[in-house]
DNA sequence: ACGGCTCACACT
DNA sequence: TAGTGTGAG
């Protein structure tokens, strides 16, 4: 009979799957008569024989260690099979291996909630489905279990050098009057021992598991038994299993902390840990990791599994050792394109893929000087709003990185041209994509209120006019357009399909379903894909932190609220676009409008806007307002939070002619109403820097709330504006 | 002349 | 915030 579920429980059961050496299997699965022979993955083999990165199972016996050269390792084997990690645009190019991983995660996330931890690591929570296992079809009743859950090393559970170690499994799986946490533990091990065999069946792939009741103790035991097998923690030898634990072999104590926890505490191991009070870890290591230690001295870990299937950045980088090391602007210029292009291609796949774009663009690169004065001074980072297409990435990185060099040199003359220089030199170099953001669903944003027209600078020379007439999406939308945009109403379907032209960017375009952008608009959820859920989770709570960073923003913030009501639409500055998305060599005129007459009064002028608009007039300059239709349902609350932007934005200077524009049409002195939340990333993406970061002041990147158990530093994002 | 190349996250 | 540092694999 079943135990019945305790009230209140929060028992949960968590597995953390680890790749076994996973780019050796991807080698090995691309050369099949690589299987069985010892074998590793090397990069740039012309040092040394290359730096291994991964080392197989049959390498390791002969005593083969990652971090070895390839001669080495020859030495220790010498029929080792070395296979070198695929060389693009000069530098080592990881992505078989991050395909093959996505391979993975994708069988995976089938399954419960499903965080990707690394390129060949992922968490589960099973909880649901193990829970859901015991009512329906508890282990104990079952006539067959597979051997490979049988397998499983469970802790405790004196099976190890036994002849009948399946038997002792079975036992343990199907035992009847078990502790309910155990019964969920066992369901957890035969979901995950069919997950194993399903990513075998489908990837070719072995993989190692833990199954546990919080990551921490699933991660530990992954790692216990390996290749291909599966290890179970049973809350009953938690402390056996800690007591002993070398303190470094703890996640996020391989370093330093655990260093000094060995040199200044004695803590040696997870047991020694539990001599000491909440209060003197924290006195030693601060609040929160004097209570986190506190805790996984007891086993305790409250991490949630994310719901997260995709990276949260994209980098790309190469290091220069010794004599490689760069010493002119135009190398380092060189590698910067050879970085920035497998950015790119990086981030448009993403955007294909995934629907996600990524806001800021951040240079890293390590340096030093011959004259050694202070050559320990760490060559500073920068980072700046990151436009979309090869050529601008290298561009603005290279921007960066021009400025972090007279950051590095300091007073010390940067000379910065030719092959000569100021005795700097650059060992490694990295541009990286970060703040990725799916983009609002494509029919309900910005674009649908902005028409940019935008002139051809092919040869040509005709201009590219993709409007899009009237398809009065929904209410209030009657007018729709879009940025290189084009609409397909099918005939037989209904459907009416939008496709986004992205090509301008170098990407391929996606198209989206616009009734499934009406129902969520609607408010109707349609049962998507995970990713979906997990995207639209992740848009979730980041309004308040919007009001908040807008009420920062806003002079009149007093405006904002009313009768206590925050109100969620603002209005949008007008983007006149002079001429196209063209990617060679003249970049595109923007330039910001206030939507409504200019005010004089209370004026903050932001100098961008002021001196971009001299310049561009005359022909050409299309204005987008034109296409614009008042959206009547705005309310009077809607127009005075927009007046405190408008006041914001608006400038003191006489270009009022300019402004006029705005009164294109018969509006008058209407305003247009847009939710913040459904604006196109892609638009702003194509602005100049400047004036993407005036606007991104308005509309910040959402914040999440970060569940890790060490104490929520990050509360305070979600506190009160500070000026209030 | 090195472990290279990625990632995530806490802290300030 | 942007930038630094740590830690992981």
């Amino acid at each position: 009979m079943p135990v019945a579920k305790p009230e209140s429980s929060d028992v949960r059961i968590i597995a953390h799957v680890d790749m076994d050496c996973f780019y050796v299997q991807v080698e090995q699965r691309k050369q099949p008569q690589l299987r069985g022979l010892p074998t590793a993955v090397v990069q740039y083999n012309s040092w040394k024989g290359g730096g291994l990165i991964a080392v197989g199972y049959e390498a390791r016996k002969f005593g083969v260690k990652r971090s070895m050269r390839g001669d080495e390792a020859k030495k220790v084997c010498p029929q080792i099979q070395l296979v070198q990690v695929p060389v693009a645009r000069g530098k080592a190019d990881l992505k078989t291996y991050r395909d093959a991983g996505s391979e993975v995660v994708s069988v995976l996330s089938k399954k419960g909630r499903c965080e990707r931890a690394s390129i060949d690591e992922v968490y589960l929570d099973l909880t649901d489905a193990a829970e859901a296992m015991l009512i329906e079809t508890p282990p104990e009743s079952m006539e067959f279990i597979d051997v490979e859950a049988l397998k499983s090393h469970v802790l405790g559970l004196d099976q190890e050098g036994q002849s009948d170690s399946l038997e002792c499994v079975r036992m343990w799986l199907t035992k009847c009057d078990a502790d309910y946490r155990d019964k969920l533990l066992a369901c957890g091990t035969l979901i995950v021992a069919e997950l194993r065999m399903q990513v075998l069946r489908e990837t070719k792939f072995t993989c190692s598991a833990g199954i546990a009741h919080n990551k921490m103790l699933a991660k530990l035991a992954s790692a216990m038994n390996k290749p291909a097998q599966q290890t179970v923690v049973p809350l009953s030898c938690v402390k056996g299993l800690l007591d002993l634990l070398p303190i470094k072999k703890m996640k996020q104590l391989g370093g330093k902390l655990g260093s000094s926890l060995e040199s200044d505490l004695g803590v040696n191991t997870v047991g020694d840990l539990l001599k000491f009070s909440e209060q003197k870890l924290q006195e030693c290591y601060g609040i929160n990791t004097g209570t986190w230690l506190w805790n996984i001295a007891r086993g305790i870990s409250g991490e949630e599994v994310e719901c997260r299937l995709l990276p949260k950045s994209h980098g790309s980088g190469k290091s220069f050792p010794g004599p490689q090391a760069l010493r002119t602007i135009s190398s380092v210029q060189h590698w910067l394109t050879e970085l920035s292009e497998e950015l790119s291609e990086r981030l448009c796949s993403d955007l294909d893929k995934n629907r996600r774009m990524a806001h800021t663009l951040t240079l890293h690169a390590s340096a030093y000087r011959l004259s050694d004065s202070d050559s320990h001074k760490k060559f500073p980072s920068k980072s700046c709003p990151l436009r979309y297409g090869a050529a601008k990435i290298q561009e603005d990185a290279l921007n960066l990185f021009k400025a972090a060099l007279r950051d590095y040199l300091g007073s010390y003359r940067a000379n910065t041209q030719g092959d000569s220089n100021s005795g700097w030199r650059i060992t490694s170099l990295s541009v990286s994509a970060s703040k990725i953001m799916t983009i609002p669903s494509g029919t309900c944003s910005i674009t649908k209120y902005l028409h940019v027209q935008h002139s051809s600078c092919t040869s040509s020379g005709q201009p590219q006019d993709n409007d899009i007439q009237e398809t009065a999406l929904h209410p209030g939308c009657t007018n729709y357009s879009m940025m290189n945009s084009n609409e397909a109403h099918d005939e037989r379907t209904g459907e009416t399909k939008i496709e986004l032209d992205y090509s301008h960017l170098g990407c391929t375009n996606y198209s989206v379903d616009s009734s499934e952008a009406l129902d969520k608009f609607t408010g109707e959820e349609k049962e998507g894909k995970a990713t979906d859920r997990c995207n639209l989770d992740e848009e979730e709570g980041g309004r308040g932190s919007w009001k908040e960073e807008v009420m920062d923003t806003c002079s009149s913030s007093k405006e904002l609220e009313k009768d206590g009501v925050i109100i969620e639409t603002t209005q949008l500055p007008v983007v006149v676009a002079e001429s196209k998305f063209c990617s060679g060599s003249s970049k595109s005129e923007f330039q910001i409008i206030p939507i409504e007459e200019q005010k004089s009064k209370n004026t903050r002028i932001t100098s961008s806007l002021c001196t971009k608009r001299n310049k561009s007039k005359d022909k050409g300059t299309a204005s987008i307002l034109r296409f614009f239709k008042p959206d009547h349902s705005s309310t009077s609350r809607n127009h005075e939070f927009a007046e405190s932007i408008q006041d914001n934005l608006s400038s003191a200077d006489g270009h009022s002619s300019e402004l006029r524009l705005s009164d294109h049409g018969e509006q008058g002195g209407e305003r247009w109403n847009y939710k913040v939340d459904e604006i196109d990333i892609s638009v702003i993406e194509e602005l100049p820097p400047e004036m993407q970061k005036e606007i991104w002041s308005w509309l910040r990147p959402h914040k999440r709330s970060n569940t890790a158990n060490r104490g929520s530093t990050l509360a305070h994002y979600f506190l009160p504006s500070k000026s209030s």
